[in-house]
DNA sequence: CCTTTCGTGTCACTCGGTGTCAAGCAGTCA
DNA sequence: TGACTGCTTGACACCGAGTGACACGAAAGG
């Protein structure tokens, strides 16, 4: 599990049942996310330009935009499977499962995934922490994470999540306990368990994702 | 109280204790203001360039940056009140008060805020949420918000904001209240009263803020 | 009256991002 | 072998955001 997420394995196993093309395709992206993680994380975000990153990658600027939206992109991009493995793993979790639990076993997933590569994941976080540009979009991210999510909770307990507010403080708790699991795990430097502290978190807001009394009832 | 917020009552109160050229200053930068508003609103965020909001304005570009920092600076620069009002509010709540009702009291000056202003702030709002490069910087300076909010609160209860879920996780579920809050009541096209729903919200929330059971006592 | 200071406009430049077009290359059919 | 098709790419031109440099005019102060 948490296979493929921070992309690319080596960007170079040959499955004969992937067309030439579409190996192509991720050859030339693999190598534009390597050169563009190798300069920015040592000149920094504002220092590297896209030409250059182009460049060292061996494609035109116009390719660049071929494959990736903006410079922030090639960044954020990495972190796109992780916000689909929340979602779909809250989507597979039983129905009579409480709240908190299933929104702990969707969390868990990106959070297993940085856990498993601690290196590679560390360096892009602390990247984007660090670059308010790239914090913008991965915030941008995780708001559409929050609204995905959101709409899946909302499902669950067959409510409607434009007319209550428990849905969504029910995921942006959730996002909440992410991020700052997720800064805790950056300014240690990878060294605390980012699962255990996880669980961590969870235990402080579990109260209210489990709590009824204080959830509305209508309006 | 609440006043300033949603910036420039008019703009030419002549008040003689404030310099001429202060004066100057302020009735531009209302005037790029009022400008760009107008503009966005109408034509919508990508349609519209910096030249035209200068134009308009009376200015030419050069000037434009001086006021402001970006195209997005101009809108979110409206809400950097709401941050500092906020912050202030918690630092003055007395320090015996429990965390959650300090926060409500600080969440409630921002959506207290909206509801004295509601036709100027629900554009405001509508236009941010509904413009992803805006809502990108807005979610940057929230983030901002938390982390002013983790610290104030991390001093009042003597922790180190470093080393403990407790306050990130406190500030960021506060936030998220404010942020569905905001939602709703924009969806609503402000209809509904904003402190009734914070109201609602804080309601769901404040369990976990309240109990301590499951707040970490060390690590 | 002269000088300093400050805000502003003009100009020139870099960089992010996009549209367009022609060239190269793989696969297909004849 | 040759023509046709579809896809990817590089080259080029272009727009808008954002910045640095400089010169000008108005106000303040001696």
């Amino acid at each position: 599990m948490t296979r493929g997420a921070w992309g690319y394995d080596d960007g170079v196993s040959s499955r004969p049942e992937v067309s030439l093309a579409e190996r192509k395709r991720q050859l030339v992206a693999h190598e534009l996310t390597e050169a563009a993680l190798r300069l920015l994380a040592r000149e920094g975000f504002d220092a590297v330009t896209i030409d250059e990153i182009a460049t060292t990658a061996g494609v035109s600027k116009r390719t660049f935009f071929r494959y990736f939206a903006s410079k922030e992109d090639v960044v954020v991009q990495l972190l796109a499977d992780l916000g689909a493995g929340m979602r779909t793993e809250l989507a597979t979790r039983p129905t009579d499962e409480h709240p908190s639990a299933a929104l702990l076993a969707a969390v868990r997933v990106p959070i297993a995934a940085c856990g498993d590569h601690v290196d590679r994941a560390l360096s892009v976080v602390q990247l984007i922490l660090r670059t308010p540009a790239l914090l913008g979009r991965f915030l941008e991210r995780q708001a559409q994470w929050r609204e995905e999510l959101t709409r899946e909770l909302a499902d669950r307990l067959g409510l409607d999540a434009d007319a209550e507010l428990y849905p969504r403080l029910a995921a942006g708790m959730a996002l909440t306990a992410f991020d700052a699991v997720l800064h805790r795990w950056s300014a240690s430097d990878g060294r605390e368990d980012p699962i255990a502290l996880l669980d961590d978190a969870f235990a402080v807001i579990a109260p209210s994702l489990d709590a009824t009394d204080g959830r509305p009832s209508a309006n």
